[in-house]
DNA sequence: ACCTGGTTTCGTCATTGAGA
DNA sequence: TCTCAATGACGAAACCAGGT
């Protein structure tokens, strides 16, 4: 799931593609499409507080990355926000159609201008998928934030661990210290083995470390995939909505057409 | 109230790719 | 080569809605 997810723009990276991603650029290239629009909206966002109903959110560890905030736009019922793109066929020049140019912040992943630096085809300094690592997936190890805490200690033997219960067997217990064996074994195949000795505590406590790592992990990708789907569902909408006003053009164009035929 | 099939959530394992 | 974070796959448990 590496695939990044720019609204209206192209997905790129290798991981699973954006299935929307040649949406928008599907007009016939021939003819220039004039649209019945008034107005250009620029719109530079500022950095306040980000509205609740961004399905993006900032300043979490996000598949989708925002310079710094992101704020929805509501629009009267009928209206349609076309995001600019140099490279479009589509040019409004009247009617009730708004573009929204979205200034690149320096660091902002999410691109609206037809491009990204999202992945391997983009040339810098640094690799952009190196940045693009570090900016969603950098944050203190859970073995800093252990030996925050005081030292790692974990225990490994569950409470009534001592009876010899549903294939629970005590062996010996030796005297403390941190070389103090833990003298357990279990019959049951999805039970940890507690066998005597300080390297397989230490075994064991490095497997309890690793699956509390990974149960971490697993909640964060599952956040982040919810979160690539919302806002690929996002962009659905965008662009059905993107089409209905395109076919209503089609329409009046035609229509406009007939008249000056019969004229 | 109980049963059942579908859905969601969670933990774990296996694998992969990147960085040291 | 080793380590580690990310993620797909899988199974178990919880939850829910509909039927009896």
């Amino acid at each position: 799931m590496d695939g990044m997810v720019e609204e209206n723009g192209t997905s790129t990276g290798a991981g699973p593609a954006d299935p929307l991603g040649s949406a928008s650029s599907s007009a016939p290239a021939s003819a220039p499409h004039v649209v019945a629009v008034t107005s250009i909206v620029q719109l530079t966002l500022p950095t306040q507080a980000p509205s609740a109903q961004s399905v993006i959110q900032p300043n979490q560890q996000s598949v989708i990355q925002t310079a710094s905030n992101i704020q929805s736009v509501q629009l009267p019922k009928g209206n349609v926000i076309l995001v600019s793109k140099p490279s479009s066929v589509i040019h409004t020049t009247q009617g009730t159609l708004q573009t929204l140019q979205i200034k690149p912040e320096p660091n902002s992943l999410v691109s609206t201008q037809g491009q990204s630096c999202s992945d391997d085809s983009c040339s810098g300094d640094e690799s952009p998928k190196r940045k693009y690592r570090e900016m969603l997936t950098r944050r203190p190890s859970y073995r800093k934030i252990l030996n925050d805490l005081g030292g790692a200690e974990i225990a490994v033997i569950p409470a009534g661990a001592l009876q010899t219960e549903s294939g629970l067997h005590t062996l010996a217990v030796s005297g403390g210290g941190a070389g103090g064996a833990i003298v357990q074994y279990s019959t049951n195949q999805d039970e940890h083995f507690y066998v005597p000795g300080p390297m397989l505590e230490d075994q064991t406590r490095k497997r309890e470390l690793r699956l509390l790592k990974n149960r971490e992990a697993a909640r964060e990708c599952r956040r982040k995939k919810k979160e690539y789907i919302k806002c690929l569902e996002n962009r659905v909408a965008v662009l059905e909505n993107q089409n209905k006003a395109l076919i209503e053009e089609l329409k009046s164009l035609k229509e406009l057409y007939c008249q000056q035929k019969t004229e």
